[in-house]
DNA sequence: TTGACATATAGATATATCTATATATAATAC
DNA sequence: GTATTATATATAGATATATCTATATGTCAA
């Protein structure tokens, strides 16, 4: 029997903070949206399509692997990123249903 | 119009990012839930059901308050906070629904 | 092996977090 | 009523973490 807090885990409650700050910045909420909408892109696609800094783009989307929300896989010289926790996924939609302006 | 990003126009993701960084830390994740659970409660409540330091359940009751995840109310000696952001609710069913471990 | 393109990292600056301390409010004693 | 104590909350300042700008490295084609 794992300790817990209200209804999560303390464990769940860590994984839970990790992957909403993870998507807490508007530069990562912007790249999980895109890539939860047009799937696997890779670095120049996105900082292109978000009109970022290439450093920007590449420091974000390595710090949301390292976290496990997003993969990568590297095709030559091109390294595309992918949703990976299906969490994200889940809250972009509830964000989608409920935080439209 | 507004200029938009993907689905959400740039305001709304300033918005959603900032709400999801404030509940993007185990200890206000905490906090929220509880008082998603059991309604508006007093900083020693919170800081005790918690097992927190009093000065850090009132530093993050603040800075969620400053951002407007939270409202509070003052009565005598007591300040009652409670979740003034309704996403954040959403947000938090969500996670039950999806990051239960 | 040089040049062009794609991505990553170092280091300076800004922001967040915690520990230690202070302030505010009210009850009690005098 | 005023001083004193207890209780409740807030803030200052040191330390840790995140972010951006500038620069470097990696990969392949010619």
């Amino acid at each position: 029997m794992m300790p817990r807090t209200e209804n999560l885990t303390v464990e769940a409650i860590q994984q839970a903070a990790t992957m909403l700050k993870c998507i807490g910045h508007p530069v990562r909420l912007q790249i999980v949206e895109l890539l939860d909408r047009d799937g696997e892109q890779n670095v120049t696609a996105i900082y292109e399509a978000l009109g970022l800094e290439q450093a920007v783009a590449s420091q974000h989307l390595n710090l949301m692997r390292d976290k496990g929300v997003l993969a990568s896989r590297r095709d030559g010289v091109n390294v595309f990123y992918r949703i990976q926790d299906a969490r994200v996924t889940r809250v972009i939609d509830c964000i989608h249903d409920h935080c439209q302006m």
